[in-house]
DNA sequence: CTGAAAGCGCTTACAG
DNA sequence: CTGAAAGCGCTTACAG
């Protein structure tokens, strides 16, 4: 390989010092606009780029994010959470859109990650990105604090936690879409996904859901309940398994009539199941999901489900993260989801 | 922010020189045990890592990938091609497991990209990803190449490119799903996808498809043809536009008996298309497309497609380039895509 | 407006 | 096995 132009080599083409290389090439105002376009011709010609090594070492700083990304360790490459893909488009479109590079990693939560870019002065600062329960976490975020490295966390925010975060208020989606469904005339209800410490996020959902039911309950004097609920991950697998549980071990004499998946891979699991049983959804069961990934609007029937704004979010972790690199103050963020109504809800009961 | 720790300070904690820091936790074997061991006690108490920018600048490398991804700028964050997204994530993997940082790039076609990564130190090599003509792109490459700069090429093979690529055999891909049609039975097909220059990539497997039918008649003596064929680009709505004009444009002599779209978005839209026009799929008319993304199983029917393997594409792109960087010599790679049966080919009407 | 010089934090030949 | 020193390629105070 051709070794490289430096800076020097352009001074010495030039006939100027290296500092005033230096300078052209940042259009600092204190170089004479002729020596100016004269360096960045030469500069041009020999295809120089300053050295980053160089100058993040000169400046102290990188220009550099670093998106950690933890996932599921079970999953494979095609099962990475879909909302998560979107997450990762939006960040890196919105990095480049300041003007910073961006490093992506795929942690387990095991390893010894923690402070690891930015210690190292690869990163500014880091993102982290992942579901899931946080509990062997907690260390590793408060160490993060403690050496003041410049982070943001994606998820509910949450005084236990250390550091500012930026979630999606998944209660309150569990809340609307459930509401959608009392609506709609659905009074017995099932819930598949973890309901435990170890998903808050969908716990949430649940709870959203509990939620939405009892105020039902108290404000129409109207009988409505959750009558079941099946731990289930996330794939479309385990929504299959959950759903075929759930409608064995169900009370005869009671009519479930919706099921609330924590995902849509899961509700279109759940759908299989259902069908297999000889139910039709939405007829007998409605089932609704949560995400609206590509495939929720192509199922059969189209889901009905929940959408979090990947998009702003990247955007906010991304502007916020910067923020927190400048010293400027950043609060938390909790951002409202939005229902997005199909068939499976079962809409067309009420004509 | 705290200042952070140098290898000075640890030299000064330690009561030995600085060199004797940096060899020591660059593991040398110059360094007494005992000495070794008790410099690394305190770095792990001070928390202290190594600056990157500081060693990569002395060691000139950066032990860093850098991918780009060239997406059609149209694209929004969600309908960014799966299939890349996959490749994201196996490079991503890849790239960690050897020890590198990825960084993680969309670009424009437009865009000054070109060498910028590796030209200013901060990536080793680069990988190059993305469909579509190369034609604007064809001097970028030169000039990659020019300058010595190490990349690789996700696509076919190809004398007129510059550098080395590895990409998938989408004629084979285009031929084996075709094959597979004329032996169920069907006769009269259709392609959905631009066939042109500018997407060589699906103009390949239309190629494919249209070799297959040449054998077949002259194999069999049978009639088989390729009576229509609709430019379409990737999503959903593309397949149910194409499809539809299609339907509309089709001689009513000839009896339509397959579709093979370009993508699997688009032959889910087409499925949507033929349905409204009030044609069954598979018994009327088989739909067929090209990806494996995950909803492919789940449309319903579920969908006959060709899988390419983005795990093992993603690992052969990241050892390849590294063997580049380590100036070992590299072969252009065309991997063979598998075909997956489901049931929109029509299996059953063999039955 | 320009140049000489210091220094960012390392790694590694050189000398012992 | 260890230390003093050079130098990677920049940016930027300092002096003019």
């Amino acid at each position: 390989m051709k070794s490289k132009a430096t800076s020097f080599d352009i001074a010495h083409m030039a006939g100027v010092s290296q500092s005033t290389v230096s300078r052209a090439l940042s259009d600092s105002p204190l170089v004479n606009p002729i020596t100016r376009e004269k360096i960045k011709q030469i500069a041009k010609d020999l295809n120089y780029k300053v050295d980053k090594n160089a100058s993040n070492l000169r400046k102290q700083q990188s220009k550099t994010l670093a998106l950690l990304l933890f996932e599921d360790p079970t999953a494979d490459d095609s099962s990475i959470n879909p909302f998560f893909i979107s997450m990762l488009a939006s960040i890196t479109k919105a990095t480049a859109a300041a003007g910073y590079d961006l490093l992506v990693s795929f942690q387990n939560l095991n390893d010894d990650w923690h402070a690891v870019y930015e210690d190292s002065n690869k990163a500014d600062g880091l993102i982290l990105l992942g579901y899931g329960s946080y509990t062997d976490y907690e260390y590793k975020l408060s160490q993060l604090e403690e050496q003041e490295t410049r982070f943001l966390r994606w998820g509910a925010p949450d005084e236990n936690h250390p550091g500012i975060s930026i979630g999606s208020d998944n209660f309150q989606g569990g809340k609307i879409i459930t509401e959608h469904l009392l609506t709609l005339g659905r009074r017995n209800f099932a819930f598949i996904g973890e309901a435990g410490d170890g998903a808050p996020e969908l716990k949430a959902r649940y709870l959203g859901a509990v939620k939405a039911i009892s105020n039902f309950q108290l404000d129409s004097n109207e009988q409505a309940q959750m009558i079941g609920q099946v731990d289930a991950i996330s794939t479309e697998l385990d929504g299959y398994q959950a759903a075929t549980t759930l409608l064995h071990s169900i009370d005869d004499n009671v009519k479930l009539d919706a099921i609330f998946c924590a995902s849509d891979l899961m509700a279109i699991g759940a759908i299989r199941a259902i069908k297999e049983q000889g139910y039709d959804v939405p007829k007998d069961i409605a089932v609704v999901g949560y995400d609206n990934i590509q495939v929720s609007g192509f199922s059969n029937p189209p889901l009905t489900t929940v959408q979090q704004n990947a998009a702003l979010a990247g955007k906010l972790l991304v502007d916020n993260l910067l923020k927190l690199i400048h010293n400027e103050p950043v609060d938390d963020v909790l951002m409202q989801p939005e229902l997005i109504i199909r068939q499976s809800c079962g809409n067309e009961i009420k004509e």
